[in-house]
DNA sequence: CAGTAAAAATACTTAAAGTTCAAATTATCG
DNA sequence: CGATAATTTGAACTTTAAGTATTTTTACTG
């Protein structure tokens, strides 16, 4: 797999502008070094797994020692959590979003398809967005874990409960709810993989795909 | 996650009976041993991921010291590898199998899909049978995953030809198969974890709605 | 029953990686 | 510029778990 070139911490942040000098800007580039951290250890995370990725490995593609990262996280549990954690806020964020945008309970289902596949893609091409494949949430303590798997199931409630609005409209075609919101969230989660080998064009279009399997 | 009770190597082998202590017992015994452990160390990696799973975990739960292990397999790599191999032999095992049971592109797929299915509810009930979600394969050696890759890129692609076969022949109505295979398989891969928190009978019927979904 | 090979245990070494701490550097602001 | 706070570092420290060498136990065989 190809990585994107470095990304070290000091070129992600502009401190030559007066704007980044503000009052606020010591806060503001913390929590952006913050994100920074949480996506490069996401890449490295999807790339060689959670529990093999060295603190070494993220603190070295940042440009920094290890040490360094204690500042922005407390262990590497908490690492992997808080990217686990972001990437289910963003998700249930954009279904809010999906829910506010659309009356309609199908198109609101395919509009949280779509995001997240976008989401996914620029995560993939480097362009901000982070997405951290949630394949060792079973490595995390319970008390993380937990909170994950609510979050996770909320998830699946949600995006059920919108399946099932959509077959009594008729939009959708009668199947099990649960199961077929199992395979698509499935398919997504390895999204990662298998977007990556895919044609850009290609893999925009798979909403459209996922669109007909579950309408036509 | 309830687990099962506990599996003692030595309860697994019944020496009592003269069969198993014919000529080629010792053999026959080593490689049912060799299994046993590769089914425990599954169950545990499923249950907390593989790479936080230590070798003294897999021993004790089955009544051995970690240092006996070694007498099975030669690194804890070689352990997660042989037990997502095996999985990987296994369904090819059980997808040559099912081209053999039917002529029928379309049958040859939903019936590879139920023994998938049937092995991980097996599994899950302590039959026998195991299986370990490949979550972690990102984090082997290069010389592993490229193996195990190359497998499941095989697994893929004999899947998307049924599917194929089954839209030529008017069975399965048109979709993208790449993606469809993708969102399958992607279930299956997290079917450790659904299933289990399904009631048995529904679970069964998982296939149903499977071939529903695509055939319908 | 004794000899022998397989299987398992005990005790140990080692390596890797997570974590801490005090010191040094850098940036901000009066 | 000089004080102060934010950030980063180098160098240890700690822990954990993988792996090894050796011995002991167990089970089969003649």
């Amino acid at each position: 797999m190809a990585r994107p070139g470095p990304a070290l911490l000091k070129d992600i942040l502009d401190t030559s502008t007066p704007t980044n000098r503000s009052p606020f800007s010591r806060g503001l580039q913390r929590e952006t070094k913050r994100a920074a951290v949480l996506s490069c250890a996401a890449k490295l995370f999807n790339t060689k797994g959670a529990r093999s990725t060295t603190l070494a490995d993220v603190a070295s593609r940042l440009g920094l020692t290890k040490t360094s990262l204690y500042y922005y996280v407390a262990t590497k549990e908490d690492l992997i959590y808080q990217c686990y954690d972001a990437n289910m806020r963003q998700a249930h964020d954009q279904l809010d979003w999906a829910e506010a945008a659309h009356e309609d309970a199908t198109k609101c289902l395919i509009a949280f398809l779509e995001s997240q596949i976008n989401t996914t893609l620029r995560s993939l091409d480097g362009e901000g967005d982070f997405y951290a494949a949630p394949l060792e949430v079973a490595s995390l303590k319970a008390e993380h874990r937990e909170v994950l798997e609510e979050e996770y199931r909320r998830l699946l409630r949600r995006l059920i409960d919108l399946l099932n609005r959509g077959i009594e409209a008729g939009q959708i075609r009668p199947c099990n709810p649960v199961i077929t919101i199992r395979a698509i969230v499935g398919a997504l989660d390895w999204s990662f993989y298998w977007l990556y080998e895919m044609p850009r064009k290609q893999a925009h279009g798979v909403v459209d795909v996922l669109r007909d399997l579950l309408t036509h």
